[in-house]
DNA sequence: CTGTTAGCGCTTTCAC
DNA sequence: GTGAAAGCGCTAACAG
């Protein structure tokens, strides 16, 4: 029967004490480093298993002054979009032995403030913010408080840290032009979320392809939307039903198209006959709805990854500059708009 | 992971000197603790604000023995099931002042082994398992290292911790039934992850609705798949090619019912005519695709934010016995199966 | 109300 | 090769 012992953790002076050695000695087995005679790193090892010694990373972190943790924000993690980006976060993190704080914003930036000074609590080594929602003041005042962060979707202001972006004006512009070339001419713009720069850089995109193509703008037509598909719903019904010219919508994200998709069976609309619907991220589900849905494709998974591995440089040679990487989106046409 | 440079923090200290008074006052003030007169705490509240002092939860934590973190461990982040209930689990910790570490551990017993491990380094206060796929002995170890663990979706073997289930054997029942109410006596069942325990239980549904309706059990006609759509479309048309008398396919979930369709689709078989298919979870795709899929709903960031509620129990508390949550799944007919 | 004294579990530095 | 001492930044437990 093994013993039934006060619920007391191991530590390294009971390992220490067991085998017969020093708090140090224990530290370098724990750590492989420094010369060890075999016979001495035998011995202090079998009793870490027999005790079921676990080093405590709290007690570490004090004296390294490193934590290897790091956060990452993003507004909802049940969004495919950044589901798929932490899924590549994750698996990174976890090849270079980094553990992943997963915060949610749900879109408010009070709440972004609070999360990022939580994680500034936790002494995290770094933050991958992704889409901040805040103010360029207010988003310059937290970033000086970090010694390392990557933002996602989103330029540092002061261009002290780097970020991964994808060229939504490029983006935009391609899904534009599609429509254009496909005949379309009342071409509506769900714009996202207020604060978004990637919607920002998006109707760039879209009001330089209207342009190019001698298209009247029609800032009306452009409408702010939640990335979600009840919002995309009730913005794409309201603006098709107050303006019923229009044949074509690009959407925020593939979110807020599948929305669209539903205001137009609302209200008898054919997709893609009547209207013709885009969205952006090529998320699964763009090509698993009927009709599938014509969108600009973003890796999501390497875009995470990307993101983590530009914050480690950042973290380990903190010479290293502002190096933004820069994703090209790749334009996929389907059914919903041919 | 390399050494990072270490930045020089405003401590509890500076604040104490700069504002001439002990170290405890300073604690005192940040935590809200003990009786202070209101003239030093605004003082000092002053001097933290002007230094942008930040308390070290990573100090704090060494001498309380808490870290107001806990570990969420799930197969698959991008999996909208798993991102449901992170969402549901990430909500209440924020309410509740707790940090999220989320680790996928990509179906992998080793990964999963691996992050548990890690998770225990870092000292979180509890962790909420999900789907674990450890062997029962291998479970057992681990959560004896865990000082507060609820489970998801498996019990634990030796009831010391709570869990929170769906009742599979119900839903399974229930889809089933559905089927054969439906006139289908030729039943397949994808029946998801090899280690699964809710796949386990949903046989033991699957087998009981048949034999209550007089069907011989095929064996043959159940064969595991991943979670995942292309997984659910290879197997399903391996089994829809082999055995052409089916009529009606129950899938382990949501995702893998999609990938049964498209196998419909790529065989020439008709959804629902030629052959119904089912689902499980009701993600927010299964009311999306076409034909829309039939399914058991779960109310997934609702157990989330009870797994965390149940684990919180557990932590402030620890006479709390393990108390299982079970929940009641609710059939959803759609198309694929009316 | 406020301050002093001990550590928490580990690594760093420097002896031996 | 190995060990002893000195903290990392904070709070618990007492003093005053």
């Amino acid at each position: 029967m093994p013993l039934k012992v006060p619920q007391q953790r191991i530590t390294m002076a009971d390992v220490a004490s067991e085998a017969g050695v020093s708090l140090m000695t224990v530290s370098r087995v724990v750590n492989n480093k420094g010369e060890i005679s075999d016979s001495t790193r035998q011995r202090v090892q079998t009793v870490i298993n027999r005790l079921g010694y676990r080093p405590s990373d709290i007690a570490r972190s004090l004296v390294t002054n490193r934590t290897g943790t790091i956060g990452l924000v993003v507004p909802d993690n049940s969004n495919p979009f950044f589901s798929e980006v932490a899924r590549g976060v994750e698996q990174v993190a976890f090849e270079e032995g980094y553990s992943v704080f997963l915060c949610n914003t749900e879109e408010d930036p009070q709440r972004e403030l609070a999360v990022l000074q939580s994680l500034e609590e936790k002494r995290v080594d770094g933050v991958i913010l992704c889409s901040s929602r805040l103010e360029e003041n207010e988003l310059q005042t937290v970033l000086a408080r970090h010694s390392a962060v990557v933002l996602v979707n989103r330029r540092d202001p002061e261009a002290r840290f780097g970020a991964v972006l994808i060229d939504d004006v490029r983006g935009g512009r391609m899904i534009v032009e599609h429509l254009i070339s496909r005949g379309h001419r009342e071409i509506g713009f769900l714009s996202g979320p207020a604060r978004s720069f990637s919607g920002q850089q998006r109707a760039v995109g879209y009001r330089a392809a209207l342009e190019a193509a001698g298209i009247p703008h029609r800032p009306e037509w452009e409408r702010p939307c939640l990335p979600i598909v009840e919002s995309g719903r009730e913005v794409a019904h309201d603006l098709l039903s107050r303006y019923p010219e229009i044949t074509a919508l690009f959407c925020y994200n593939d979110l807020s198209a599948i929305g669209a998709l539903h205001a137009c069976t609302d209200l008898g609309r054919r997709v893609p006959d009547d209207v013709a619907i885009a969205g952006f991220d090529d998320t699964p589900l763009a090509a698993l709805v009927t009709p599938a849905v014509t969108t600009c494709r973003i890796p999501m998974t390497e875009l995470g990854g990307q993101a983590l591995r530009l914050l480690l440089d950042h973290i380990h040679n903190c010479t290293g500059r502002c190096q933004d990487v820069i994703i090209r989106p790749q334009l996929i046409i389907r059914a919903s708009a041919p």
